[in-house]
DNA sequence: CGATGACTTGAACGCCATCAATCGCTGTGG
DNA sequence: CCACAGCGATTGATGGCGTTCAAGTCATCG
């Protein structure tokens, strides 16, 4: 492993925000890439590491015994992930597509934290971003309908990855379902019904490029 | 309000842990009494206070405009909830039964923690156990069918209030069931299948004095 | 005692899962 | 170039789990 790492130390972060500030604070940054369906980590595993996507896009999962598989977020350009204050990993981390991602080794990390109160704040305000995510998403596995859940992921994707009201989803409609705790026919059927009422319109031919046609309408249908 | 406040910096704390060693650190600390059923705070209100559950219990829950209902969480005698970190509260508190609450100033919290690590990072941590129990409560809710869902939370509350393998459940069928993502129905015909499967017996007649007779077998059918 | 609230149990329905067929696109090899 | 397999997605038919509606029990309390 690590046989395509980068140093970074000197280059320019090539996003801002975030991880961005930190380069210039003595902390090791390497890029690697990861290829399609390929394991970023494990859950169980040591936690090493931070990630920050750069392109491309990331789920994070828990899968039961016998295979039911339920995806707590997916992480696009520019948002951390692997923010684990233990020792291990609660969540199994894949590239959704091939997907260029950068590290932090948590030791650094915790070694500058420990004199840079900023830094700490910024962690742990990272920390309650990723908790008021995961709270909106329970009152959706919860309580919300099939039709209700995927006008939510449509309007949670517009706000996270819209370039001109297009959206193009990286992931597949398994992802989805596993993401919005149904199937991947229940999503597809919803996103025909979506369609039918005049809220959204499929782009070209892969079912992946999506039109928002009215937001409002499908931030409606969520409630 | 506060007619009852019960100045305490010079009492010893009555629970060790989490916030029991902050109370000789020039932060102010009060307890409250809050009657069952009644609003410790709302979704949406100004965060002033951390709370500590004494005595009793609370619920955390998220609503939709047509009155679905989702418990985020249970908080339970040592716990500390509303954590935070934005301004407001992402979540509205209530007294499951009559309750002793512990109430800390944000804002003494938030100053002391400017010059004190260690608090910094007692927050981050009790933030990360929150994470930690929510992103499991995703999966739950997500990808579990109803027995397995009544099951784990059996396994949990024996975790959390056992006293001599008898759990005392201080909340209503229906208070599970919003925990659950279920119907009140749904999560009695639970218990029900589960006391006929020899995994418990209820006690008294009250049905909330629940034996636990095969921890172990709860925790199989959890899976 | 009648009223009320918490819980259980039964019956019927409905939403979503399951099973299955089909379509379109892509890549591969004869 | 076309046949064909493989994958992702859609669509249809059927079934099951949990919801909904309803009745009934039990304990508490006025």
């Amino acid at each position: 492993m690590f046989t395509n790492l980068n140093t970074d130390s000197s280059k320019r972060p090539r996003l801002l925000g975030e991880l961005g500030d930190l380069s210039c604070k003595q902390i090791s940054v390497v890029e690697f890439k990861y290829g399609r369906n390929s394991e970023i980590f494990g859950e169980g595993e040591p936690a090493e590491f931070l990630y920050q996507v750069i392109k491309g896009a990331v789920r994070s999962h828990k899968l039961l015994s016998d295979g039911r598989r339920q995806i707590g977020a997916f992480h696009l350009a520019g948002d951390v992930f692997g923010l684990e204050n233990g020792e291990h990993h609660r969540f199994t981390a894949e590239a959704v597509v091939d997907t260029t991602v950068r590290l932090l080794k948590r030791q650094s990390l915790d070694r500058v934290a420990k004199s840079d109160k900023a830094l700490i704040f910024k962690i742990l305000s990272m920390t309650t971003d990723n908790l008021q995510h995961v709270e909106n998403h329970l009152l959706l596995l919860g309580r919300k309908d099939s039709l209700e859940r995927v006008a939510a992921f449509l309007v949670e994707m517009d706000r996270r990855l819209t370039a001109a009201g297009v959206v193009t989803l990286p992931m597949s409609r398994r992802d989805i379902a596993d993401y919005l705790g149904l199937t991947l026919e229940t999503v597809s059927r919803a996103f025909s019904n979506l369609q039918k009422k005049g809220f959204l319109k499929f782009l070209g031919q892969t079912q992946r490029e999506i039109l928002i046609l009215n937001l409002a309408g499908l931030a409606a249908v969520d409630r």
